[in-house]
DNA sequence: GCCGTTTTCGGCCCGACTGTTTTCAGTCG
């Protein structure tokens, strides 16, 4: 990726802003937050930065003048004079304390300034020799507090972020469990895990009661807590095992739709809000939208209605990430997103005909057939994946059996397919003219990760130029929090995915979720094709369609770039098409 | 540090919980 340059400046303004919240003693100080601002403005930049002048930075949302003689800086020279003076005011040790729950910026320099603290190990002596309690503001309960948050520190810091695969199960179950509790009206989970990041700092938790003792209670009492943090009347925070942390907010019936938008978040588009709340001379809390003189409500019960105070278009969770939506929002210029009803097909279904498919083939089609698909692509593993894959003779029988399954399936169409392994010169494991059998073919990267990016590149693009490839499946090959993908130059795949007609996979694995939002948002703008999968290995798979649709949601496709959503001729027909060229 | 259909200076989102306080500071989201 060219952008190699930008990663470099985004690291420094990341550094910039955890230093600066110790240089002005506040993690909300104006400049921590246009550092903030700079950094997440970077972070949506599709240029690279080497390419442009401090005059062109300046222009960017969020960046003046100041921050974009840095980033050139950083450009030029390779680092930042600020940075670099910071650091030895600030030594590293130093910063890692702010990283313990609990302890935020005036209490690190208050603890070195009059303690001499300057590491996690001497804040470890002075709290074994009871000096804590010495200081202002601070007593024997503070020393406790600490000695614990160090300990979660070691298995949970404030920075750890935990795989949407593993939080999501939780928060499913924490939702389930309050909906029964006497009073509850409503639950939802909220925060970044609404929103579909892909990895969570902690769950949040909403409730709408009219009895919020009774669901604070009933929260803090969990199973699956190990340990509570606060309990209040209408916030507590738990941890569950791991140390993943678990935020609850009980809010009055009438304030729900008030109460999910702020928990949604992001900040950015919080304040965002706010702001045009505050344009208007109303304020905008998690209780309601309402005025600032007469204290009367505009708007509370859904987020629908608050949106549409603010003349703007309900904001799909999934967008909400403050880079820009609000402004889309506001000129109507927001995608069309894909929602679950309008997938009519499968593309990417596997049985255990290969080695990793846990259900008959029968299974899997009655699965499909039983969601209302249209039509189902079986692709199951070719034989270049050495555990799993099918010979080309097995291919050929699969063939014949599924030809008599058609006759079960009249209102479903099956199609034929491969999931192809792309060798590392980018060739897959048939020539064209046995490809030409199949109806429909997605190809993926299963091995050799670790090739420079150019050679990646040109593997992606070879396979795409192949006719039988209709597909790149799981675009980066990452699993979350496991493996990242390989390293590939986004916008040469992205000319060759509109070039070559090839479409491109979102799959919905929650360990996969793949192509990256970040790399479909690159795509706005192109003429390029995606297909979203659920690359189900068993019958319970087919959920995975739900995760494909938030993860185009939060890459800003636009329903109609979705060929599985489309009519079943046009589909077809485009199938078809790509294939003989 | 950023920004401007009232402003190039003076604003900048809003509220809950904890521990220490007799009214608030710090932290967090």
């Amino acid at each position: 990726m060219s952008a190699s340059s930008n990663r470099e400046v985004i690291r420094l303004f990341s550094e910039l802003v955890d230093l600066t919240k110790l240089d002005e003693g506040s993690a909300q100080s104006f400049r921590v937050r246009a550092y903030e601002k700079a950094a997440s403005a970077l972070g949506e930049l599709d240029r690279d930065v080497a390419d442009m002048t401090a005059a062109d930075l300046a222009k960017l949302p969020g960046i003046g003048a100041s921050s974009a003689k840095k980033i050139r800086e950083v450009v030029d020279t390779g680092t930042m004079e600020k940075v670099e003076k910071l650091r030895t005011a600030y030594p590293p040790a130093l910063l890692e304390l702010t990283r313990i729950p609990g302890l935020g910026p005036k209490t690190v320099l208050l603890l070195r300034d009059r303690l001499g603290v300057e590491d996690v190990d001497g804040l470890k002596e002075a709290i074994a020799g009871e000096r804590i309690r010495e200081l202002p503001g601070m007593g024997a309960k503070s020393e406790e507090k600490l000695a614990h948050a160090i300990e979660r520190l070691g298995m949970h810091g404030k920075d750890r972020r935990t795989p949407i695969a593993e939080a999501l199960p939780i928060a499913e179950e924490i939702v389930a469990a309050l909906s029964g509790v006497a009073g509850v009206k409503s639950v939802q989970y909220c925060g970044s895990l609404r929103r579909f990041r892909e990895t969570i700092g902690d769950i949040d938790i909403l409730v709408a009661s009219t009895q919020p003792e009774i669901a604070s209670e009933a929260f803090v009492e969990l199973p699956i807590a190990t340990e509570v943090v606060a309990k209040g009347e209408t916030k507590s925070v738990i941890l569950v095992s791991g140390g993943l942390q678990v935020d609850l907010r009980v809010v009055p019936p009438s304030s729900f739709g008030a109460a999910v938008m702020y928990f949604t978040g992001s900040k950015q588009h919080n304040i965002e809000l706010r702001q045009r709340a505050i344009d208007r001379g109303w304020t905008l809390n998690e209780y309601g939208l309402s005025d600032v003189e007469t204290d009367e409500v505009i708007a509370s019960k859904t987020e629908k209605a608050i949106y549409a105070a603010l003349d703007l278009p309900y904001v799909a969770a999934e967008l909400r990430e403050g880079i820009g939506e609000i402004a889309s929002a506001s000129t109507g210029e927001l995608p069309k997103l894909v929602e679950e009803r309008h997938i009519k097909g499968d593309l990417h279904v596997h049985s255990d005909w290969s080695g990793d498919g846990r259900a008959p083939l029968e299974a899997m089609l009655d699965g499909a057939a039983a969601r209302g698909l249209a039509y189902v692509a079986i692709t199951d593993h070719a034989e270049g994946l050495a555990i799993n894959g099918l010979s080309r003779d097995r291919m050929l029988e699969q063939r014949e059996v599924l030809a008599a399954m058609r006759a079960k399936h009249d209102d479903m169409e099956i199609l034929h397919g491969a999931e192809l392994n792309i060798a590392p010169d980018g060739s897959v494991d048939w020539d064209d003219d046995f490809l030409e059998g199949f109806d429909w073919g997605v190809a993926s990267v299963h091995s050799h990760f670790d090739l420079d990016a150019e050679t990646q590149t040109q593997r992606l693009i070879t396979a795409m130029e192949t006719p039988g490839v209709n597909a790149i499946g799981h675009l980066s090959g990452r699993m979350i929090g496991r493996r990242p993908g390989i390293e590939f130059d986004v916008d040469a795949v992205l000319d060759a995915a509109e070039r070559t007609r090839c479409a491109i996979e979102i799959n919905g694995h929650l360990d996969r979720l793949d192509a990256t939002a970040e790399v479909l948002r690159r795509a706005r703008g192109r003429d390029i094709t995606f297909v979203l999968d659920t690359d189900a290995h068993a019958v319970s798979e087919y959920r995975n369609v739900t995760w494909a649709v938030h993860q185009s949601r939060r890459g800003w496709v636009d329903k109609s770039a979705v060929a599985n959503t489309w009519p079943v001729k046009k589909f077809l027909n485009w199938a078809d098409g790509k294939r003989r060229r």
